[in-house]
DNA sequence: TAGTCAAAAGTCAAAGATGGTCAGAGGGTG
DNA sequence: CACCCTCTGACCATCTTTGACTTTTGACTA
């Protein structure tokens, strides 16, 4: 194998599988020092190879009993969906609440949202809910559909 | 388990579930001694784990006879819960990502999310979603977090 | 009754244990 | 040669553990 990325990335995948479990736990030091590289290399691997678009989800906790979690997800089949709204959303610089009210529709009409959802996050992204920073708003939604939308490519 | 303190809040977890009643009472020395810790230990898990956004009330006692008693707290009205993390709300002038997740998962327990929303809505409000400027972060998060139980309030 | 003392529990800051970030150096490939 | 991926290390952030010092309380004593 060319690099100790690569390497490292199959002997996690290779845990993965054996564990048969959808998740599995490890320690970065310990990862570390089995390849003989830097912590910060384990970053590396994991930042590249193990994104949500390739369907691996990753949790971790700093500290004494810290962790850093590789979950295996399965994509959502509507990935066309997001990504055609992901489209909306960067051809818009304002995100008006009406623009909001219509991709939460949109999502609802694919059946990625419930009725339930839809109105609970209309009301989170409104204006009234955000406050009066104007030029924020803007900003805050659309990261925040962002957010969003990374959370509903997988289920 | 990874670490001491997390023993410790299972133990105690378990022991509270056991007991049926609604309160315990340990003595701090004697826990300390069962899991071969320094007593000011037990302090950091009550902090960390049995906080009031939690729905935990701990009072305790010093000197001979002292002890420490943590009480689940049970609301039986919605309104009695949503005015309780308001006022947690109103306590904190810095909304952390760990006191927003003690509150969503407190609503789900409490049967007025579920595991869904609360994953949704815990994602739209993490510190990745609402980007660095860490200064409008809290203001944001509290302002939407009142907007959500303004409209849980009205079920 | 007031004072003293020992037995709890509380506080806090430092040290320890992890993981994260980022910018720059290094290397391979078209 | 240019560019993109990889590797490294200094510095940062967060959570846990520890221990010295403080406060509170009740019992005993003068």
């Amino acid at each position: 194998m060319r690099n100790i990325s690569d390497v490292i990335e199959q002997y996690l995948k290779q845990v993965l599988k054996e564990s048969q479990a959808e998740a599995i736990e490890i320690k970065r030091q310990d990862i570390a020092k089995r390849f003989e590289c830097v912590p910060s290399q384990i970053n590396y691997v994991i930042n590249t190879r193990f994104t949500v678009e390739k369907g691996y989800l990753v949790e971790s906790k700093r500290g004494g009993g810290g962790y850093i979690r590789i979950r295996r997800v399965i994509l959502h089949e509507k990935q066309d969906v997001l990504a055609s709204l992901m489209d909306i959303l960067h051809d818009h610089p304002r995100l008006s609440e009406q623009l909001v009210e219509n991709i939460l529709i949109r999502l609802f009409e694919e059946g990625m949202l419930s009725e339930r959802e839809v109105r609970l996050l209309y009301h989170l992204l409104s204006d009234e809910a955000l406050g009066l920073n104007a030029e924020d708003r803007h900003l805050i939604r659309r990261q925040q559909l962002l957010a969003l939308m990374k959370l509903l490519s997988y289920h």
